[in-house]
DNA sequence: AGACTTATCTACTGAACGGTAGAAAACTTT
DNA sequence: AAAGTTTTCTACCGTTCAGTAGATAAGTCT
């Protein structure tokens, strides 16, 4: 194997310096010159080793949700509802208020395009929905671990985490501090659940 | 007065045509030609009327708060922090699920822009956060009036509220039935004040 | 060594972007 | 009617965009 020159640039590092790129950027703010600059690679380079730049994108995003997102799939796993979502809240406060991680990938992308980017929104909003409703699913089983109220509407309560963390996305964008964020997510968990 | 050749269109309707545009859009993905489509003037006509794609945005801004916007004002002014709250929340919601009106300006345009957007940016950024001030010292003259906890964080609070109407508006840009988000903003109330 | 395969480079598309020049048209004023 | 002012139009500007052609370099295979 290996046939024909060797690749002179690792692809999973050149995708980690593309992923910050669309993070900071946005897709379309992103342009293929700030990509290569940033991967330190030319555009028949990334072309040929990532496609195009939905391509690339859909690839940074899959390294997003293994790496810097990881919290998420952490915070389902917690024993209880209430533990889930603390971990969840305060994680996403530390990953948008990271100054080396400029806001939410799925919020930053997920507005805002032109019609060029219509399908990266509707990935974007997949993927939100998809959490969406990993929450969703996660809030059934503690209701029926008796976790949470019986009366309890895993949706509402999925959609009401979900919101908190979108605002939270919105207002680091803005440059809202750390410590603002905290005192939301506190706030969101002394009302927890908000039957 | 009225010196040479009068304008063949209204600027005031033109205005609304083109909020519409930025609405849909997103400033960056708002293209002059779409927007002189959509006004039904040409390029030089704009640019005449209304100076640059910029100066164009933030007449439609203005437009905007004065206009399909005037629900946070009034809101305002309800007699309590409760009713205010509950005003915002619920007309926030047939706001950004009304089909006319697809989305919320200030959530649309604030996020995934390239550099050329980076004072719309700030714009937008100032607006929202002049909002939550807004909020802020409502809730600060209803702590003095006895009509909110008096161990209640005005600035706190504010944020929360803001939170939620920012997440609202990103689940709605990602095509949220408006039952949904009412039932978010059920649930908001329901907890009101998360103290 | 020589054939084959793949990566890398410079240089270039065509299209879309925001914005404008310059002439003609439509009005008020004198 | 002529001068002055402003709008409107077609046609264009330079720049940037995502993406590519074609030659060359660097490896592995027989």
């Amino acid at each position: 194997m290996a046939l024909g020159r060797p690749r002179e640039f690792d692809t999973d590092t050149a995708l980690d310096l593309a992923l910050h790129v669309f993070w900071r950027k946005g897709y379309e703010g992103a342009s293929m010159t700030d990509l290569t600059e940033a991967m330190g690679i030319t555009k028949p380079s990334l072309y040929a080793a990532f496609g195009n730049k939905e391509d690339l994108f859909r690839k940074a995003l899959d390294r997003y949700v293994d790496g810097p997102g990881g919290y998420f799939r952490t915070g389902l796993e917690k024993p209880t509802a209430r533990e889930a979502v603390q971990h969840i809240l305060y994680e996403s406060v530390e990953a948008v208020t990271d100054p080396k991680n400029p806001g939410c990938l799925a919020v930053q992308g997920a507005l805002c395009c032109g019609d060029a980017a219509e399908t990266i929104k509707q990935e974007l909003t997949a993927r939100r929905s998809k959490s969406e409703d990993d929450l969703r699913i996660r809030f059934t089983r503690a209701i029926a671990e008796g976790d949470l109220p019986a009366d309890a509407d895993a949706g509402d309560l999925a959609r009401y985490v979900s919101a908190i963390l979108q605002g939270m996305a919105v207002q680091a964008a803005g440059g809202a501090p750390r410590e603002q964020l905290r005192k939301l997510a506190d706030m969101a968990m002394r009302s927890w659940p908000p039957i």
